[in-house]
DNA sequence: ATTATATAAAACCTTTTGGTTTCATGTCAA
DNA sequence: TTGACATGAAACCAAAAGGTTTTATATAAT
């Protein structure tokens, strides 16, 4: 097991709404097909077709129990959200130079002075 | 400033890959759209588009300077990504549980022996 | 054996996406 | 003022997305 064509990646997989509302349900525990869809007003087959989604992008897995198709979460893909997440964000220059070139202004990170500069006004 | 209708949110803008593509170079530097068209394979006029799906998701802006119109990156929105990854991977209850659940297989983290345990062999 | 449940699979439909090509417009350079 | 850029905007297209309805199948419960 490698190297897996995935149709769908995770930035696709959660690109919609109804999706991570899924992603968000399967975290507290899993569920069957039947009882996902009980959550939303859309048929179970568009669930089920949502879920399929998801599992192409190995962010769930389904076993079949008796009649009914139970599923769980694996968050294990989501690191790479994490990871182009960190790409923009975190420990980067681009990041300083973002703040160094805007002062800071909407980069959600303050330039403010030292802690020295601030005791004893 | 505040309720924008946001026809695209940051989920939809970087489910494409081009678009993706898009932001790193500009993470970089500054550019316009027609050094950036020169990085891919496509039409300007479809850069164009993705840009403004960027720039509807507020990741981007242009500003007109002379006969063109250099974009640069807002990174600011990609925040609503780390948040969306948090909700499952930090601080919460369902990693311990799913960790506690499989054993920690696939989780990307491990129950470990502890230090005393695993001294003294 | 019969019926109700839970899902699967297929056919179909409408809207959105990601592209293209074509034409118009503003700006810089000779 | 005449081109050569750099874009903007519109029309058009094929394929993918997100749904629905219908038909079939396996399993549970009576």
């Amino acid at each position: 097991m490698s190297a897996s064509a995935q149709k769908h990646d995770v930035f696709q997989a959660i690109a919609d709404p109804t999706r991570r509302e899924v992603l968000k349900l399967l975290s507290e525990r899993e569920l069957p097909i039947s009882e996902i869809t009980s959550h939303f007003s859309i048929s179970r087959t568009a669930i089920a077709k949502h879920l399929k989604i998801l599992s192409e992008a190995e962010l769930v897995s389904g076993r079949k129990e008796g009649r009914e198709k139970i599923y769980r979460l694996h968050p294990e893909p989501l690191s790479e959200l994490k990871q182009f997440y960190d790409q923009f964000w975190s420990n980067r220059l681009s990041v300083l130079k973002h703040i160094v070139e805007t002062g800071g202004e909407n980069s959600g990170l303050k330039l403010i002075p030292s802690e020295t500069e601030k005791k004893e006004p």
